[in-house]
RNA sequence: GGGGACGUGGCGCAAUUGGUAGCGCACCUGCUUUGCAAGCAGGGGGUUGAGGGUUCGAGUCCCUUCGUCUCCA
């Protein structure tokens, strides 16, 4: 049974028992604290922990997940992997442990021709929780297990809970025994191959006050509705069922592997090391694709750094295999047609995402050629110093400052028959990772502390209503206060803090679009002023502000107000920056994705995948574009919708980012529709004007566009023609001719300033050939000593230099310049082969006379420089000059 | 978020303890030649990423900032 029909079975199996079928979320959820989605259940916690109203109470899915925790674990086992695909059903107060069971024993063990998956009863093991007798119970019951079938296990095995205070329970997983040929019969959560766990079902049942450890926390009580959590690993199952070795053969991967191998003249299953890398790159090929598919792009943090790292990986296991060509290109279309079924998307975004792994593979291939170079030099270094290993310092340098991968190191030193100390470079690594968890520790401690927004979410008991989508004004109550101390019952006039309104017409930043300022005003009097609005966690919308007078306290009735004109201003230019999206998509095709923006009052910035710079002509083309749609006054509306019937109108947006039922559909007219929570102008006309400023990259493959709209658009253009008309005026040309007369004037300027420089040049040396005829002897030195005023430094040396070599190597020549502007002084001496002969150093008098000119100074034996703060003492200088040439003399 | 490295003509790179910013390729002009990276002569092109500081003097040392590459979280 392939892949995709076994992900079929199982949603329509609970499907047809009433359970609504949520499609996949996004992997990137947008929570701080999670880089990705890895587990089946993440896109319902917030129902779980009660944050929010679940719209069903029972529900299925095929969840996206990525893990790279153990990533160094891939290739190694029979079932790591860093993408996996989570089948799980959940009741939210529906159905609990009976239920659960019963669906499914019932799925695992229909016939294969009855729509199930037809698995063998005889080789079906669970676990449950030790004093778990109710599930005991159900097993015998509903299964007719033996209890030799039914294994107990502690809290480490068969405990759940989120490592937080909050819901947990005990749960319940189901193993195959896959045989005899995979380890001897025993204790099925010692001998990890033989028994293989495919599905656990979590009974959330209770309500954990304290979290310390997997098997350490405190119960507070049951929880009033439990739910059922459950997860089945796709991947896994499709191994058992396609009755392979490992997730890596499975239909789904193992083409992948299978390409790769060829590529790389390798037979699978021959070398245990090349069977890592082959596993490796089928793995990892497929995750970064679905990555890139939910709108990851490479990147040195976060997100983005793990895409990278799995890319790179990719291609460095491909090199390890003897490919040194460009891989992916190879590789990627294979896993492509793999996945299509189950992922439709990815056709539409294949563009995109092949483009996007292409060049990160380029981009890898250029930082191992700069690597490999400075590789070389360093083991050509250890050679000639006769060592045989290459230091743990130097491998890690390679590592972390150029990219170069360990292994890599490790293969190239090989070859050239040196070894590596790995121990040293291990250390390093451990230093460096010290020094981050110590940082990330110490940050962690201030910031991401959000138990105090959660307290006061609770004592509301319930979400924080928006209401600013219809109203800029409405009636609240003050439902928490926070200061840096922490939550606290009332705040006076001078400090500032957090306020919390049971609803609230404030928009939070967010989608891009900065946070409503404005007033609160409390029934007594007492009046805040509104600086930044934020949602720091689900369903809190937090007002930071400064109270302006009075005293507020929690529980007080309030009447909150939004600056309306800077509302007005930033809706206008989010609807231009709608507007401006599918004008460019328009222009460059559909890959021009949105990547971020900022809608602030009056302009807004617009980030877009691109891959490379967009011609200015074509800027034009998108600027003419939106100012046309702005004029037809187009109508802008919002609407929810279903995620399923915004897809079918064309609405612009990564799909699947949000779980929820309803999404928000904004539409300019019929011509540009996007999923969006931010607010907007009522009609295109009301954005007056979109000027597009300018264009820049901010990162490989992304573009920025900044742009004003209204009034501001209209002040810079206004602004433009003044500047525009006072150059005509002063250049005296008609507006056309602007840039060709400035371009005339610029040459021109630059050729007479050549000559003047030429001509100045000339004449300052004139003066030496005068200088040259008349050199003062001194104690047998031919010197010349000249104060050259207005001349700098470059002139002084030129005119010392010409003099010198005027007078030949006949005889000892000291020649002394010193030039003076701006009232500093400066010095050069120069001293031919037979003065140097004689004992006397151009540097050494260069100090001389800096000396006295209240300076310092020096250069090289022939040729020195100096300067000072004292002009007038240039007479003295060149007097010390000639005393210290004649001391010299005497001294030879 | 925390480290490391690097920013010098269009491109690739040099520049001794701080002491006139150079080289190759590319470009322009002329000559020579016209068979696979042609030769010769001449020439143009730089606020050394930006801003401060130290110094007589900063590409070089110090601080701030921006950008690129990279590792760790």
């Amino acid at each position: 049974m392939d892949t995709a029909e076994i992900r079929r079975r199982f949603i329509s199996h609970f499907e047809e028992r009433d359970h609504t079928v949520v499609p996949s979320a996004s992997m990137l959820l947008d929570d701080p604290n999670l880089l990705f989605v890895g587990a089946g259940m993440v896109p319902f916690v917030p129902y779980f922990l009660g944050q929010e109203q679940a719209p069903y109470d029972r529900a299925v899915s095929v969840q996206k997940c990525v893990r790279t925790n153990d990533i160094e674990q891939v290739g190694q086992t029979d079932r790591h992997g860093t993408f996996f695909q989570m089948n799980g059903n959940f009741s939210f107060g529906d159905y609990f442990k009976e239920g659960a069971i019963q669906h499914a024993w019932d799925l695992v063990t229909r016939a294969q021709s009855d729509g199930g998956y037809g698995m063998d009863v005889s080789r079906l093991h669970v676990s449950v929780y030790l004093d778990d007798d109710e599930s005991v119970a159900i097993w015998k019951r509903v299964a007719g297990l033996d209890d030799d079938r039914i294994h107990r296990l502690g809290k480490m095995d068969n405990y759940w809970h989120m490592g937080i205070p909050g819901p947990g329970g005990p749960d319940s997983e189901l193993f195959y025994d896959r045989g005899p040929e995979f380890g001897p019969e025993g204790d099925i959560e010692k001998a990890g191959d033989r028994y293989l766990e495919f599905w656990n079902l979590v009974f959330m049942q209770v309500r954990l006050s304290a979290v310390r450890a997997q098997d350490d926390f405190d119960i507070a009580g049951e929880l009033p509705r439990k739910n059922i959590d459950t997860g089945m690993g796709l991947e896994r199952m499709a191994m058992l069922l396609q009755d392979e070795g490992s997730i890596y053969e499975i239909d789904e991967v193992f083409p992948v592997l299978s390409k790769a191998a060829e590529l790389a003249g390798k037979t699978y299953g021959a070398d245990h090391e090349d069977d890592v890398r082959l596993r490796v790159v089928a793995d990892h090929v497929r995750s970064a694709m679905m990555l890139i598919a939910d709108g990851v792009t490479p990147a040195n943090e976060a997100r983005g750094y793990v895409l990278r790292r799995i890319l790179r990986r990719a291609v460095r296991s491909m090199r390890l295999l003897g490919v040194e060509d460009k891989t992916l290109p190879e590789l990627m279309p294979v896993s492509h047609r793999k996945m299509r079924e189950s992922y439709p998307e990815l056709d539409a975004e294949w563009g995109r995402v092949s483009q996007v792994a292409y060049a990160e593979e380029d981009a890898f291939r250029q930082t191992l050629r700069a690597g490999t170079a400075i590789f070389d030099l360093a083991a050509s270094a250890t050679r000639q110093r006769g060592g045989a290993e290459l230091s743990g310092a130097k491998a890690f340098q390679l590592h972390d400052t150029f990219g170069f991968p360990i292994d890599l190191t490790l293969e190239m030193a090989a070859e050239q028959g040196l070894l590596v100390d790995e121990v040293g470079f291990r250390e390093l690594m451990g230093e460096q990772r010290a020094r981050a968890k110590a940082d990330s520790r110490a940050k962690k401690g201030q910031h991401t502390d959000s138990s105090m927004y959660r307290e006061v979410f609770d004592r509301m008991g319930g979400a924080v209503t928006f209401t600013g989508y219809d109203e800029v004004s409405s009636d609240a109550r003050v439902t928490g206060l926070i200061t840096d101390t922490g939550t606290v019952s009332s705040v006076t006039a001078g400090e500032t803090c957090e306020v919390v309104l049971d609803r609230t017409p404030f928009y939070a930043e967010g989608g891009g679009q900065l946070s409503d300022q404005g007033i609160i005003a409390a029934s007594n009097g007492a009046r805040l002023l509104v600086l930044d609005v934020q949602s720091p966690t689900r369903g809190v919308i937090v007002h930071k502000t400064k109270v302006l007078d009075g005293e507020v306290e929690v529980g007080i009735d309030a009447h909150a107000l939004v600056d309306v004109e800077r509302r007005r201003s930033i809706s206008r230019a989010h609807t231009a920056t709608h507007m401006v999206h599918k004008a460019f998509r328009e222009a460059l095709g559909e890959t021009a994705t949105q990547a971020g923006s900022e809608n602030a009052p009056g302009r807004f910035r617009f980030d877009f995948a691109a891959s490379a710079a967009v011609p200015s002509s074509l800027l034009h083309e998108v600027e003419a574009r939106v100012n046309d749609l702005v004029l037809a006054d187009l109508g802008v509306e919002a609407e929810l919708m279903t995620q399923q019937r915004a897809r079918d109108v064309g609405a612009m947006a990564l799909f699947g980012e949000k779980y929820g039922d309803q999404v928000r559909v904004i539409s300019v007219g019929d011509w540009a529709r996007e999923l969006c929570g931010g607010t907007h102008a009522g009609r295109s006309g009301q954005l007056g004007v979109i000027k597009l400023l300018g264009e820049s990259s901010i990162g490989s493959g992304v573009r920025r566009v900044e742009a004003l709209v209204g009034a501001d658009a209209y002040q810079f253009l206004a602004r433009e023609h003044v500047l525009v008309s006072q150059l005509t005026e002063a250049l005296k040309v008609p507006r056309h001719d602007l840039p060709e007369r400035v371009h005339q004037l610029v040459e021109r300027l630059r050729v007479a300033e050549k000559e003047i420089e030429r001509v100045r040049v000339k004449s300052f040396l004139a003066r030496a050939d005068t200088l040259a005829a008349q050199p003062r002897d001194v104690g047998g030195v031919s010197f010349v000593g000249y104060v050259a005023e207005g001349a700098a430094m470059s002139d002084v040396r030129t005119l010392a230099l010409d003099v010198r070599g005027r007078l030949g190597t006949g005889r000892p020549v000291v020649v002394a310049i010193i030039g003076a502007v701006d009232g500093k002084p400066s010095v050069v001496v120069a001293v031919n082969d037979p003065a140097r002969e004689r004992g006397l150093s151009a540097g050494q008098l260069v100090r001389v006379a800096a000396t006295r000119l209240g300076g310092n100074g020096g250069g090289k034996d022939d040729v020195a420089q100096g300067g000072g703060t004292d002009t007038s003492a240039c007479p003295e200088a060149l007097a010390d000059l000639e005393t210290a040439i004649s001391q010299a003399a005497e001294d030879a």
